[in-house]
DNA sequence: TGCCGTTTTGACAATGGTTGTCACTCTTGA
DNA sequence: TCAAGAGTGACAACCATTGTCAAAACGGCA
């Protein structure tokens, strides 16, 4: 198994300045609308619909490199599949999802954050970082 | 964006009976012996390397099986790769895994299942689950 | 032990998300 | 305005995973 996080740099790198084009504009406006996490090939055809299209290939670029600056979180579907969500905070946080129509509120607490470093520590592994999401059933969905 | 976890049943349904074959012995074994995660396509090149060859869709299908029935534990690699182990704890559990070299330790502890049940409480998400991992370097690959 | 319905297997095709290619276009700073 | 280089897009390539289906293996039963 491979497993490389660029966690080191991901919090001394002040984010590359990147071109404004046309494609990134109608990209991060449909991020903005969008409530709920995204995959590529969604987003792609939301852009389609519109209007506005924009390359898959091209898409999919966007998205990474907004997730390399920190700009989106990123999550995996159930499918395998990339989702990600233009979140509030910019801060280390998580995710409440609901598994049926994906409303998310952002999550940040100490607590799991301390007792995931005190895990660590105590069977000696450092440079540690974690993922965590928590699904359910949101109360709208829960009433239906 | 889809999540089906079959939380419910996976609790109650006693894990159906499954017949004895030379493949599933194999793949067993392999799990057995290996402590870290690891991936369909790993496990199919060890047994074949080890000339108990069992075909790729097997492998997939077995592996699948078990994670069906709770007996090994699923997670994805950063690469998106389905990794798989077989666990100690039957129990719900998490995992605390080196980065560069896999080595994993089971972690299990009252906290983090409190904090996630209360958070969802307080936003009333029902239904709740999660997913947990911690990343890391191990002392041995520390100290190298 | 031999038979039979059922499950499992495996080689191969097919799927589908994601990345690579590369000539062309656009942004930016001078 | 202009040149350098970042960004784009149509398409091919990749690769993990799943579907197919006839042949083989399993387990209970006579
Ligand atoms: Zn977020
Ligand atoms: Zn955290
Ligand atoms: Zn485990
Ligand atoms: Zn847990």
């Amino acid at each position: 198994m491979r497993i490389d996080r660029e966690q080191a740099t991901q919090v001394t790198m002040p984010a590359k300045e990147h071109r404004r084009t046309r494609q990134r504009a109608a990209v991060d406006e449909v991020l903005d609308e969008t409530d709920d996490f995204i995959s590529a090939q969604e987003l792609h055809a939301l852009l389609r619909a519109r209007g506005a299209g924009v390359g898959l290939a091209t898409v999919y670029r966007t998205l990474q490199t907004l997730a390399d600056d920190g700009r989106v979180d990123v999550l995996r579907s159930d499918a395998g599949e990339a989702v990600y969500r233009r979140c509030v905070r910019e801060e280390h946080h998580h995710h409440l999802v609901c598994r049926s129509c994906g409303a998310t509120v952002e999550i940040a607490g100490p607590t799991v954050e301390r007792w995931a470093k005190s895990v660590a520590d105590q069977h000696g592994y450092t440079d540690v970082s974690h993922t965590l999401e928590i699904f359910g059933t949101c109360p709208r969905c829960a009433a239906a």
